[in-house]
Formats: structure tokens, C-alpha cells, sequence
DNA sequence: ATTATCTATAGATCTATAGATAATGC
DNA sequence: ATTATCTATAGATCTATAGATAATGC
């Protein structure tokens, strides 16, 4: 691997474990072996490393979200969208965390993202629309559905966090991407009311396939 | 005003306008016109700083979650709650936007905001099975009630992040309390399947009041 | 010749404290 | 006497670059 690609991996799994705000550029260097002078050769700073992690999870994410347009949606293509956007969340998901931080860094990061959230949402409305179509949902008037769609969103991408700072034991947060899937029982949960007799139970026992393990603690 | 209450007031204003990671001791004793080893003789350290007006936090809300227990519920309550835990989440709004960090620096902070979360769910789940009882909206298992809770806790402590994401200009994010207040708007969908049909008429017609003013960015 | 890497370091912060001095309360 | 404040600074980072050196490709 070149060090270019082996400074953005590391990248990625160091901002990941530790936080990006607890990483530095020096931390990625010595975790490289490499000089922070030799990291300076390849990028102009730690914004332009993160940038550029962002575009392949974007590149990603709109990978998985990719909605046929020539049949009807199924229910392995609903389960394949949430698992993919999960897994996704997972493998960037220092992302998340320090978001705001990030954009307000990098100006071309902000429009950047502000255009993929635009566009998730226009998927995940999509999607609704399609599993409408499909019998598997009933329709929607078209602002019911955007509002819904936007409720996926803030659930999808809030529910990492939810884990991280409410559920987590004194002895720090340790998350597995099986408790992350979890967040799936959360959004099939936003769909229960409007699912049709003829799906009801398959998408139920799919749901049922996420309900957290782990007794919530005490409230 | 005591020179320690001081410090809390500016430190709060200055974390809520410039972002925690933003804000260091330097500038909030510059901001009031007092020297570095005049705040460390109040606080050991931000973090103490943090905590203790996160303390101011959690008393707030619990404050306005309270949930009469001799009476029903009203629509106005209903209006209530919202209304106040967006206002909160305004006055405080730097404490979500860094709330991991925030926790992984200081266990004490740890612990206290997982018991104010399992608290506010609880509050949440209590309200909706008394808006059950009061017939605004249906009764629905236990089971369900928790999900559902989760969900609206997710929708509120992440709308802001929206807001501030996805939503702002490139100019850079210039936030205001109506925006937020537009997460009522994204709660109540929460509720429309389980509306009651002689309440549904009401809560949409709240609803209908933070309905989002500017057509959102075209998707 | 060009590309990649290292050494060394300037300059900018930031935290937190020691020790001196001023203000206040009894 | 005690409480509050200031001055001055040590020590710890971190970012980013200049300039030297090594490795690579034609």
C-alpha cells in the first residue's frame, strides 16, 4: 500500500477507536512509523485527510442506496439497505461524532455534506414511496412521507450516539456493531403503524431479529 | 452577580455560540475581564465548569418533565413539554453538540447524564401512557410505548444536529430558536398513526404550527 | 530529475500552578 | 485572617515548514 492510503487508513481506524478530536496529526504519523514531515509531504492537513475519508464513505453509502428502477422493492432489499447503511455507520463512524466540529472546519466539507444528507433523504423517500408501491406499506401523501423519511434519518443517525453516551457502563463505552444493528429495531419501529396485514409478520419477525439482547437498565 | 456564578454565565454563552472544543479557559477569562489564576481559583478545570452547568441542565428539564398524577393529561401539557424541552435543549445547546467527548473526559458527567437520559425516557414513556389514558392517543403495549419513547428521544436530541448539518448555508450555521422549535413538527409525525379521532383534528392542528416555514433545499 | 522521507524546530496555544498582592469580614 | 485576584511562567502539546538526505524512475 502506498503511504498515502496507509496514512488514510490509519486515519480512519485511529479516529474511530480514539475520537477525532483526540487524534493528532502526530499520532497518526508515530502510528505509522512514518515522520509528521512525511504526512505534511501527502496532505496539507488533517482537514484534507478527513475530507477525503468522507468522500469514500459517501462514495459508499450512495453505493448502497442504489433503488432499482425496473421492479418492485422486496423485503431482502429493505433489510439489505439497513444492514448496509449500518455497516456503513460502523466503519466511519468517528463521522458522526464530531460532525458539527468538522463542518464548521472545512466549508467544502459542509456543502459536501449538506448535498449527501439531501440526497440520503431523497433515497430513504424513495424508498418509502417503493415499499408503497410494493404493497408492503400503505402510500403516503407525499408530506407525511418526507417527514417520515426525515424521522429515519434523525433515528439512523442518532442512535450511535444514543448508545455511546446513555447506554454505556462507567467503565467507558465499548461498542460492538451487533448493538449498533440494534438501531434497526428502532427504525422498523417507525414503520409498524403503517405496514399492511399481508407484510405485517415478515417485517415483524425482521424487526424482531434486532430487539436488544441486554435488558435496557433500569429507569 | 459573584465572580463564580460569572464564569458559569459566560462559559455557557461562549460554549453555546462558539462550540465547547472551541472555548478554552483563556478565552472565557478574557471574555469577562478576569486573569487565568482568578477562574482556576473557582474551578479546578473546564470540565468542572461543564458539570457543573450541565447540574443546571438536568434540573431544568427534570423541572419540566414533571407529570401530574391526579389528573389527565391535556393537550395543553402536551404542548408544554414540547415546547419546554426544545427551549431547554436551546439554552444548552452546546452540551449535545460535544456530548461524547464531553463524557469519555469525565466519568462523574458519565454516569449522571445516563441516568438523566434513562429519567427523561421514563418521563416520555409515562406521558404516553397517560396521553392513552386520557384518550388523545390509543393505548399500546409496553413493549411498543418504549420503542416509541426511545424514537421521540432520538428525533429531539438530534434535530438541532440536523439543523446545524444539514440544513445551514454555506455562510455558516446561523441557528435560531424557531428552526429548532421546527422538531416539534418532526415529533408530533411520531404520533399521527396513533391519534385518536377526536384528537387527531387538535395535535395536527399543532402540528400544523412548526411546520418548517422555508421549503427545504431541493433533494 | 523527481519523488519520498527524515531531522529539527519555530511559533502558537493551552493548562495549571506558585507566589505576591489586594479586598473583605470579623 | 480569610477570601479573591493578579502576575508570571513552566511544561506540555500541536501544527506546519525549511532544508537536508535518501530512494526511485527515466
Amino acid at each position: 500500500m502506498k503511504t498515502r492510503d496507509k496514512i488514510l487508513f490509519s486515519s480512519l481506524e485511529l479516529f474511530n477507536e480514539r475520537g477525532e478530536r483526540n487524534v493528532t496529526t502526530n499520532h497518526i504519523a508515530a502510528h505509522l512509523a512514518i515522520s509528521p514531515g512525511n504526512l505534511y509531504y501527502h496532505f496539507r492537513n488533517k482537514s484534507d485527510i478527513i475530507y477525503e475519508i468522507f468522500l469514500e464513505y459517501e462514495a459508499l453509502v450512495d453505493y448502497y442506496l442504489r433503488i432499482p428502477d425496473d421492479r418492485l422493492l422486496t423485503l431482502e432489499d429493505l433489510a439489505f439497505y439497513l444492514e448496509s447503511v449500518f455497516d456503513g455507520l460502523w466503519s466511519y463512524r468517528f463521522l458522526h461524532r464530531d460532525l458539527e466540529f468538522l463542518l464548521d472546519s472545512d466549508g467544502r466539507l459542509r456543502v459536501r455534506y449538506r448535498d449527501f444528507t439531501n440526497r440520503c433523504l431523497g433515497a430513504i423517500n424513495t424508498i418509502f414511496a417503493k415499499m408503497g408501491e410494493a404493497g408492503i406499506i400503505q402510500g403516503q401523501p407525499e408530506e407525511l412521507r418526507s417527514a417520515m423519511s426525515l424521522n429515519v434519518w434523525l433515528v439512523i443517525t442518532n442512535w450511535m450516539a444514543f448508545l455511546r453516551t446513555a447506554h454505556a457502563s462507567e467503565n467507558g463505552p465499548s461498542l460492538s456493531l451487533t448493538e449498533l444493528k440494534q438501531g434497526i429495531y428502532q427504525v422498523l419501529t417507525l414503520e409498524i403503524p403503517y405496514l399492511t396485514p399481508g407484510f405485517r409478520e415478515d417485517v415483524m419477525a425482521l424487526r424482531e431479529k434486532y430487539r436488544p439482547r441486554l435488558p435496557e437498565p433500569a429507569v
